[in-house]
RNA sequence: GCCGCUGUGGUGGAAUUGGUAGACGCGCUGGACUCAAAAUCCAGUACUGGCAACAGUGUGUCGGUUCGAGUCCGACCAGCGGCACCA
């Protein structure tokens, strides 16, 4: 045989013949091991494939030639998910429809993908635009509208002016539509959901287990960071809920010697209701309650609509002005909201007050934008002092901030006293103008200021000079003395010691009496020194001082963190975890509030008002109301010539065949919903749909179902971390649950592939015009070459530049290959079926088949390639190689690279194809070389490498070792103390 | 801010999980073949000094543990990705 590599012709030849024999056709009633590999099936775009869909393509086809090779039934399907916004767009822009434009598109994926030699059983392609397909999404709306998890209501939603569209919260990004970037904005509209929170914890339906989608993640191989992900986006909270009573009082003085869970007694809380409602919060932080002082309601919240209706003498006072807040809210985009968020509005709803439970304080309610009205209660109580938005709004709007929380320090630990702390403040005397701060604690009486115990009487001279010579100030005086303000002053603990460091502004006095005498005694000092007991500080100086603390050194950050308790009645003293639990407890005695866990994680929106999706299978009739389109009648059917045009309600509104029907249940007249499902709906059930996509009497045959699933291996890229993932997910457990399929976990190994950039280093994209078709890398080096390349790029999931002149290594090594290919058929046929003599060559090939075998189990390609170059070279160096040897080769190649693959084999005179062939084992007793190098080092520093037998003794490598000049001319004249031996690897002599 | 990840030659990346740092590929240098070129093959290619043998240095920085650290621990620096007013 003769003739050059020619990958075009031996490509097309290759691809004919197995499209011939029926492709890779899934064969159901195997009686093999299934194994169910599965792709994320494409959008099909206009732009045709990226070659990141290539190097998703090639890694699962590697894993499912190479399951196929082991003896496993393979299903690796593919299909279209064929609805989206982009074709609708694309027919407003040129008039051509979405169902022919996407047809196109289907048509030019295919021919590319095929291009690439994918083994796809393509006898199971689906396409969820097709009436088919799409009549058991509608199926599977009405089984979730049947067992109650789909519903509709009137909710504010996210609503993208440009796509004249509703977007799900998953689909805003930064504020804006993730597709067309447009700002979001609010709107009310009656909406169907699902309800994917019911799934959110265990549960037990009819003695079926299904896990929830928290705990179903423990039992999956999927990354870390996806399964983190989807755990940050379900957002799982454990708090309380507490009731704060509602005062229509004028402002009262606050009463704060109630503080102290067991001295208010219920008696007292009733004579504090003026009569109204409760205000309900969420917090996981209850035990900074103590330091709540005031209390914010979302501007959704029912609380401010109903006293804006409130015609009564009692209520708020300043109507128009709250109406004034929430038209200004509304206004705001998703953007503003978010980008604005440092800069907090809010407005005092004047005239109602809020009764904290444990201080009996009546404290300010405002409405204020910064709370979403859709978590937790839609209100929160705040503490300014512990958290950093209400700090932010108290700086803002000049209310208390009070310290509850002090964190454990190395002089204040748990179990211990640790409100012996005092603080003070120094200013210079006439102007005010702040000097320093200084610290320290009373021991024994003794009353310390300082930055520690050990400072010398010479660091207080030190540091007054210091204060005059750097401020020029005469006369200074030390402000307040205040155990109290010492804990908001440890409260930004971090951040003070720093600043402290960084002035070295240290002092310190025994006591009051021997600091007076001090500071009388130093001829350098310019002190005057108040001295004020605890209460008398609180009292005078607490709050100005307070804010002055904060505004000087925390700038905004506080102590957000669990600490111990601290001016917080029965409660102080105790750490932050076990004042939650008692805390919330006597809440719940008191029948105030409960535990309470709350979830970011809100029902899926899945109405769109567009044409190109799944229509909602729902009829509206004015006398029976909703109904459900009767099972026999689906599918509801897109109609195809429907003015598509976006207007802000559905396209199909305006279709009149479609829009009129009659009642399924009184037959009198009435109107079908007009909008149509988030294509995520479509996706989310399609791994189902291939095990038997030609079923019309089911969305899949039981039987089939429970033969596939769950999938084996699943891979796609890291954007469908969220939306997807958690989607499919939730269909999966919400079958599972009413016993439709029998599993609870739809993908048992999911993988990412990495994003392929332009050579530049970015994103490909067609504006920047650096976008790699595949077409043309398949035309220019073959696709063979190409797969190769883009596994052997590095590793599948890291982010990797493509870089066209690096795909001659891969092509190269083809050449070689073919080379080899003619050079064992060219052999006399003596030599022909043998395996190698060479003994160090045969542990090499069984090397690598164990290599090759554990990479692709691992998914880790560019070592498996890289290994199977280092066997062609080793190869290729001997005068005659093996057929046998070439042939094992050829199987291990044949994965990666399989029209090659095939060809040789058949030039080697096999009848049948490769993927008949059976996968390569390896044999570990000839693993290992019969002679290793074994490293010598003398102290650690490598000296010698001696080869010896494997499994050479450490006395006989030993006697070698100190025989060898280098090793002897680094130990010389000096004693051996130790000797390190591993076996077959290395020998380290310690001298 | 929170979560996750990464940092190794000119370059993409290897390194049996604590045991020869730089496999394999690209590029580059020199050579063979050729009238010449392409292709192919051979040799070399971390840095510094040296003609060399060789010595020293070296995996973002600083420190630690160890006979031995790219790998483990601590602190920091730089970059990437995701989430972000969720109380």
């Amino acid at each position: 045989m003769a003739g050059q590599y020619s990958a075009k012709t031996i490509e097309k030849k290759w691809q004919d013949r197995w499209a011939k024999q029926g492709d890779f056709q899934a064969s159901d009633q195997s009686g093999k091991e299934k194994c169910y590999v599965l792709d994320m099936f494409p959008y099909p775009s206009g732009d045709g494939l990226h070659v990141g869909h290539v190097e998703n393509y090639t890694a699962t086809d590697i894993y499912s030639r190479f399951k196929r090779l082991q003896g496993f039934e393979v299903l690796h399907p593919i299909g279209w998910d064929a609805f989206g916004l982009p074709a609708e767009n694309f027919a407003i822009k040129t008039g051509v429809h979405p169902d022919q434009k996407t047809h196109e598109n289907i048509a030019n994926f295919t021919r590319q993908i095929k291009s690439l030699g994918i083994s796809y059983d393509w006898s199971r392609e689906i396409d969820t635009s097709s009436p088919e397909y799409y009549k058991w999404t509608q199926w599977l709306f009405l089984f979730l509208y049947k067992n109650g998890l789909a519903y509709r209501k009137q909710a504010s939603v996210n609503w993208c002016p440009s796509c004249q569209t509703v977007l799900a919260n998953e689909q805003v990004v930064d504020g804006v539509c993730e597709r067309c970037k447009t700002e979001v904005v609010q709107k009310d509209l009656k909406q169907w959901f699902f309800k994917i929170t019911d799934f959110i914890e265990d549960q037990q339906f009819e003695g079926r287990d299904v896990s929830g989608l928290i705990s179903g993640l423990k039992k999956i191989d999927w990354p870390e960071s996806t399964k983190k992900a989807q755990q940050h986006w379900i957002g799982r909270s454990e708090g309380a809920m507490v009731r704060f009573h509602i005062s229509q009082q004028p402002a009262r003085i606050a009463t704060r010697n109630v503080a102290g869970g067991s001295t208010i007694n219920s008696q007292q809380k009733t004579e504090d209701k003026q009569g109204q409602e409760d205000i309900e919060v969420f917090t996981t932080r209850v035990d900074t309650i103590f330091g709540c002082t005031y209390v914010v309601v979302a501007p959704e919240h029912p609380l401010v609509s109903q006293q804006l209706t409130n015609n009564s003498q009692q209520g708020i006072s300043n109507k128009a002005e709250v109406e004034k807040y929430l038209e200004a809210t509304k206004k705001k985009t998703e953007l503003e909201r978010t980008e604005l968020a440092k800069d907090k509005t809010g407005v005092k709803l004047e005239g109602i007050e809020a009764i904290n439970p444990f201080t009996g304080e009546a404290v300010p309610v405002f409405v204020a934008d910064y709370v979403l009205g859709n978590y937790g209660t839609g209100a929160v109580m705040a503490v300014p002092a512990h958290d950093e938005r209400d700090f932010a709004f108290a700086k803002k709007y000049d209310l208390p901030i009070r310290i509850s929380i002090e964190p454990v320090t190395g002089t204040v630990r748990e179990n211990e006293e640790f409100r012996r702390s005092i603080v003070a403040v120094v200013e210079d005397a006439k102007t005010g103008k702040f000097l320093s701060i200084n610290w320290g604690e009373k021991l024994g009486g003794n009353l310390f200021i300082g930055g520690g115990l050990e400072e010398e009487e010479d660091v207080i001279q030190a540091a007054v000079r210091e204060i005059e010579e750097e401020t020029g100030y005469k006369h200074v005086k030390l402000v307040a003395v205040s155990e109290k303000i010492h804990h908001h002053y440890f409260a930004a603990s971090k951040n003070v010691y720093r600043n402290i460091e960084a002035t070295g502004l240290h002092f310190r006095l025994a006591d009051k009496e021997k600091a007076e005498q001090r500071l009388e005694a130093d001829e350098h000092n310019k002190f005057t020194v108040e001295w004020i007991t605890r209460e008398d500080a609180f009292a005078k100086v607490a709050d100005p001082l307070h804010r002055y603390l904060f505004d000087k050194f925390i700038q905004g950050k506080i102590f957000a963190e669990d600490g111990v308790l601290a001016d917080s009645g029965a409660f102080s003293g105790l750490a932050s975890q076990a004042a939650r639990e008692k805390i919330t407890q006597w809440l719940e005695e008191k029948k105030l509030g409960e535990k309470k866990v709350n979830y970011r994680l809100r029902d899926w929106l899945v109405s769109r008002q567009r044409y190109w999706g799944a229509p909602i299978p729902i009829i509206y009739c004015d006398t029976c109301g909703e109904q459900p389109v009767p099972e026999q009648d689906l599918p509801v059917s897109l109609p195809m010539d429907v003015d598509f045009r976006p207007t802000g309600e559905s396209p199909l509104t305006r279709s009149e065949s479609f829009h009129d029907v009659l009642c399924p249940k009184c037959g009198e007249k009435a109107r079908r919903e007009s909008d149509t499902m988030d294509t995520f709906v479509c996706s989310s059930w399609y791994y189902l749909r291939f095990v038997d996509p030609k079923n019309t009497e089911a969305f899949a045959d039981p039987e089939k179902l429970a033969k596939w699933l769950p999938v084996d291996v699943y891979m796609g890229g890291a954007e469908h971390t969220v939306l997807h993932l958690l989607y499919a997910r939730f269909f999966a457990k919400a079958l599972r649950k009413y016993g439709l399929i029998d599993f609870d976990e739809p993908f048992m190994k999911l993988r990412h592939q990495g994003m392929v950039l332009a050579e530049d280093g970015r994103k490909m994209s067609k504006s920047l015009g650096n976008v790699v078709n595949p077409d043309d890398v398949v035309g220019q080096f073959g696709a063979d070459s190409l797969r190769l390349y883009e596994m052997f790029m590095g590793p599948l999931e890291d982010a990797k530049a493509w870089k066209t002149d690096n795909l001659v290594g891969p092509r190269r090594f083809l050449e070689k290959v073919w080379r080899m290919g003619e050079k064992v058929s060219q052999q006399s046929a003596i030599n022909r079926k043998q395996g190698t003599e060479n003994n160090a060559l045969r542990t090499l090939l069984h090397k690598t088949i164990q290599k090759v075998t554990q990479d692709i189990e691992e998914f880790r390609f560019n070592t498996a390639v890289s290994s199977l170059m280092i066997l062609v070279n080793e190869m290729d160096r001997q005068a005659k190689i093996s057929q046998d040897d070439f042939e094992t080769f050829l199987l291990l190649l044949s994965p990666f690279a399989p029209h090659i693959a095939e060809e040789l084999w058949e030039r080697l005179g096999h009848a049948g194809s490769i993927t008949e062939g059976v996968w390569p084992k390896f044999d570990p007793k000839l693993l290992q070389d019969e002679t290793v190098d074994i490293v010598v080092q003398v102290n650690g520093k490598l000296r010698a490498k001696i080869a010896v037998a494997s499994g050479a003794q450490q006395k006989d490598v030993e006697t070698l070792a100190l025989q060898d000049e280098k090793v002897a001319l680094h130990i010389q004249g000096k004693t051996i103390r130790k000797v390190i031996f591993v076996p077959n690897r290395l020998m380290n002599i310690v001298v």
